[in-house]
DNA sequence: CCGATTTTGTGCACACGTTCACAAGCGTTA
DNA sequence: TAACGCTTGTGAACGTGTGCACAAAATCGG
């Protein structure tokens, strides 16, 4: 099946007129300008921006790159790097002017226009997202539901009507729903961003626990809880298996708290790619 | 270890003694043993683990790197280096025995003995995770729920009854809770977290937008869906702003999936770091 | 107007993570 | 047994992310 399932992800730079050129060392060129902001800094601007809007709101007009660290759970070293793609919008020696942070992130995110999301599969986990009030009131309101179950066709879930699966190209398409949110059952997970895609949606936020195939201009993200309990469980098992063995050095850090360079905050950044259907049809 | 597990990873030594001792540049030494498991490494295991099951639960006996590699969404090299951490159990030539490797990861990612539940806040989002089939199917069974709501108190949900915050510690001790999930609202989430570290849980699933508090010894990660929309939006624009200015390159690349460097499958990983409390109590 | 003080912005070095590329090992076949 | 093909395991190169440390700006006080 030769290399890896899809097949293109080349060593080579991109190179759109001659695949096999022998390009020396160039490190960025290829796309347009120059900066790009690193996919971690991305996660770590929205963290900022929900903290500075919580400052915002209780009147504080500035901020400085220790306060907003610390409150970020970050190393404000880091902080300032991060800010810096925005360009440089803070003031030597005084800090950052709050209200203008808030609209350079929200500008650098994409938030100034509304990205409109739609969920689909309104079972236990639908029925909490289509609830959340923490969606539209960040700028991501819900505008349509869908599911297949004939009972829950029609029903108003948090004011709006679920629709059938059949008609998400269509209602993708015409409400422009930017964000799908698919919260169905492994096995009809694929099925599902199929028609998401031929809808139009440019980005899908993933529940179930498989490996979704989509055309590479999709962007795909999934939150799959059962890896982060495993993650949890690996470092307890780590610490336990440290306590019992390694009990000559590292014990009064480990115990109460000193934690000596204890860098961030709890984290879950990271990036995700979009990627192509493979050759193979591997069961998921 | 040393590495990035949750105290430990300091520009100097721990040193607690010495904090400006001027050490050369030694790598790694530290801790006892050798061989620490890359956090990123450990996110895609328990990927790996998810699709060996299903392979297994279809008879497959063994599978070859790129087999599994492309079912789960990865490069094939990454894979296999992803498994040497657990030791050499492949068969050059050959691949992979799927039981084989099924034990192998559940073993490092302290699967073996089950890691009990404890659900904080039974909303919409709580309901869903205490009615979720999927923890105790992968070894984590729900064991506790709690809320403030008095209305709440004693009612049954998903079978077992909802109890009150102020017996966290109590029965969290008693039932050796390891794992604490906050699905409350935000403003309540650091109270109920320091309950739960209270009562001796280790690790925390955290899912109202706060940044919590905890001693090292506690690791804590989170899943933030705002975040997660915010971080979409932010490549759907940056899509669209390529589009429009730089229409000079990279345009068909763009469109058919011919995804130049697609390299990976969507992900979520990065690591989640504990976190002490800190000098100055930063709103949020 | 100058120096002290504060805090940003960033060059640099290092750690971490990813990918390549290939030798080492295994099974099979002649 | 020897030669061959396949697949693992890993050294090394490369790219990305993190954190330090300091020069550059700005404000304030005298
Ligand atoms: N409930 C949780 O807390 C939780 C946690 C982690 C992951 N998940 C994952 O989220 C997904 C949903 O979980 P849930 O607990 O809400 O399940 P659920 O069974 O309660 O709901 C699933 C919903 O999807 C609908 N559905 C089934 N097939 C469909 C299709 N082809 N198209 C559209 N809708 C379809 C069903 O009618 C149902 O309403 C699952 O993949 C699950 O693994 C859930
Ligand atoms: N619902 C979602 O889909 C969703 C999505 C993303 C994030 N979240 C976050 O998850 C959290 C819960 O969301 P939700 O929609 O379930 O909210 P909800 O209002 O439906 O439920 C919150 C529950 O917490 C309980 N509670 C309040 N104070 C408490 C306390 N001090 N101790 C224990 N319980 C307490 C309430 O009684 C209620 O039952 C929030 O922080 C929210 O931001 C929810």
């Amino acid at each position: 099946m030769a290399r890896s399932g899809n097949g293109v992800e080349p060593p080579q730079p991109p190179g759109d007129g001659a695949p096999t050129a022998e390009l020396p060392k160039v490190t960025d060129r290829a796309v347009g300008r120059a900066r790009a902001i690193p996919e971690a800094a991305v996660a770590r601007l929205a963290v900022y921006l929900r903290v500075l809007s919580a400052m915002a709101d209780q009147g504080a007009v500035t901020v400085s790159s220790e306060e907003l660290a610390s409150a970020a759970g970050v190393n404000s070293a880091k902080l300032r790097k991060d800010l810096s793609y925005l360009g440089s919008y803070g003031t030597r020696g005084v800090g950052y002017e709050v209200e203008v942070l808030v609209s350079e992130i929200e500008r650098t995110l994409g938030l100034t226009r509304k990205q409109t999301v739609a969920v689909v599969g309104i079972g236990n986990l639908g029925h909490a997202l289509a609830n959340y009030a923490g969606f539209p009131g960040r700028g991501f309101p819900v505008e349509a539901l869908f599911d297949v179950d004939p009972d829950l066709i029609g029903v108003p879930v948090g004011g709006l009507p679920v629709q059938h699966i059949d008609d998400i190209p269509k209602v993708c398409a015409q409400k422009r729903i930017a964000i799908g949110i698919i919260a169905t059952p492994p096995a009809a997970a694929q099925g599902v961003c199929d028609r998401l895609v031929a809808g139009g949606v440019q980005c899908i936020l993933n529940f179930a626990p498989v490996v979704l195939q989509v055309p590479s201009h999709v962007e795909v993200r999934k939150v799959d809880l059962a890896v982060e309990l495993q993650i949890l469980s690996f470092h307890v098992a780590r610490k336990a298996e440290q306590r019992h063995a390694g009990r000559s050095a590292a014990k009064r850090a480990e115990r109460n708290g000193r934690a000596p360079a204890n860098r961030a905050g709890q984290r879950n950044g990271g990036r995700a790619t979009a990627r192509r259907t493979p050759s193979n049809g591997e069961v998921v």
